[in-house]
DNA sequence: TCTGGGGTCCTAGGACCC
DNA sequence: TCTGGGGTCCTAGGACCC
């Protein structure tokens, strides 16, 4: 058996608990430079604001039913999912953290399970504030099944006999299944398959053959059998990606090359910190997709390393060099993607005959760069490239303080 | 004026090997 | 005139997730 547990509306409960007074009324988050909806309180969705809205077409609606706005914050939400995980984590050994607030649980072996799920509920909304749900059921499509199904109930809600299974699929939308997509949803409706237990019904050869082998899996364990296993240990990652849209659109080559650069250094604070290193930079200019259509251009390169590297300084130059070549006079770049691929750990680096690379150990600088950058504050030291005015960082119009992981921005209680 | 960011997996097709 | 069989690896594109 395996249980979802699924933090509700996670952005704006975090939000909520350094804002109490907006307990109880609506509540959005959006996106980075405050470009579209990304969470909303069960108040907010019942005044009609859709997921992805964009906010400038619904400043109108904000206004009209008082909508409390915040600017997405994800060192806070970073924060306080590894609370709940945490908490999640002392019910069973087995754990897979899904995003930043799902979990599955597995749960083989364990009786009373409904108890049990509401005791998990319970403990999570008193150590942390956040509320949950939890869905309990033979496979992960189930567990998920399960989860949304008990956000209309108590937050609770176990999915265990076949006779059970049939009910919660039999008025289920087919484009709320995990594994469902916009695509697969349009190809099924169309169709006449509406409901999950109706896609269950569906020929398996037909499954297959239309969605692939991954929506086969799903299939199958809409019927109980389960092929998605729980993953207790992350697997490596592939790739890593630092892209942003720009606060404002640009022409301008120095512009781009702050931004890079930037983007190029961020990358390598990510990489350190999971000890990784890239042997492959690839770097992507775009304009703005809803722009005029005549003027979209999106450049890119691939850039093969001569060794693989995780420091700043190699980064930065790889990225703009690869900048460089890609860079189009006169099309307005709404963003810049740097992504680093070919990743391995640290410690299987090989040094190179032909170039000068000691290897990662030999990387003084940024050490330095990331041991003064955690004790004084991110951007403390950064390279001159990423240039001082940065007109081009993100708008964030309604942020809100850092207030687990700041000093500065702690609460103070009288 | 203003439309997010960061990932994964699967398949088909092409280049290449012996 | 006749032109096999069995592989691997890489990439692009398309689907999906939160």
């Amino acid at each position: 058996m395996f249980a979802l547990a699924d933090c509700n509306n996670f952005y704006a409960s975090c939000h909520r608990l350094f804002e109490p007074q907006y307990n109880g009324l609506p509540v959005v988050v959006l996106s980075n430079n405050d470009g579209c909806v990304i969470a909303r309180s069960n108040e907010a969705k019942a005044c009609g604001i859709a997921m992805g809205a964009p906010f400038f077409k619904i400043k109108s609606e904000i206004e009209k039913h008082k909508i409390a706005v915040f600017s997405s914050h994800y060192t806070l939400y970073g924060d306080i999912s590894a609370r709940v995980m945490t908490n999640l984590a002392r019910f069973t050994p087995d754990v897979e953290v899904y995003s930043i607030d799902e979990c599955f649980l597995g749960l083989s072996g364990f009786d009373n399970l409904y108890e049990y799920g509401k005791e998990i509920r319970e403990t999570v909304i008193k150590n942390t504030g956040i509320p949950i749900s939890v869905g309990i059921a033979p496979t992960k499509v189930l567990a998920k099944v399960a989860n949304k199904t008990s956000k209309k109930h108590n937050g609770v809600m176990v999915l265990q006999t076949e006779a059970q299974i049939a009910n919660a699929l039999s008025d289920y939308p087919v484009e709320d299944l995990w594994g469902v997509g916009r695509q697969f949803a349009h190809k099924l409706i169309k169709g006449g398959i509406e409901t999950a237990a109706q896609f269950r019904a569906l020929p398996m050869d037909w499954v297959q053959s239309n969605m692939t082998i991954v929506g086969l899996r799903m299939w199958r364990e809409l019927w109980g059998e389960s092929c998605i296993p729980l993953k207790t240990v992350l697997d490596p990652k592939k790739g890593m990606c630092t892209s942003r849209a720009f606060g404002k659109l640009t022409t301008d080559y120095n512009q781009l090359k702050e931004a890079t650069s930037s983007y190029a250094a961020r990358l390598g604070v990510k990489l350190r910190r999971e000890k990784l290193c890239a042997s492959v930079i690839s770097v992507r200019l775009l304009t703005n997709k809803f722009g005029p259509e005549a003027l979209q251009a999106y450049p890119a390169i691939t850039i093969p390393l001569a060794h693989p590297v995780n420091n700043t300084v190699n980064l930065v130059n790889t990225a703009l060099f690869g900048l460089k070549k890609i860079y189009l006079r006169g099309y307005l770049f709404q963003k810049v993607e740097v992504t680093a691929t070919g990743l391995l750990p640290e410690t299987e680096v090989q040094l190179n005959i032909f170039t000068a690379f000691k290897g990662v150990k030999h990387d003084q600088v940024s050490k330095v760069l990331d041991r003064l950058n955690l004790h004084y504050g991110s951007g403390t030291l950064r390279m001159a490239g990423e240039g001082k005015a940065q007109e081009w960082t993100m708008k964030r119009e309604f942020l809100r303080p850092s207030y687990t992981t700041n000093w500065n921005d702690i609460i103070k209680v009288k």
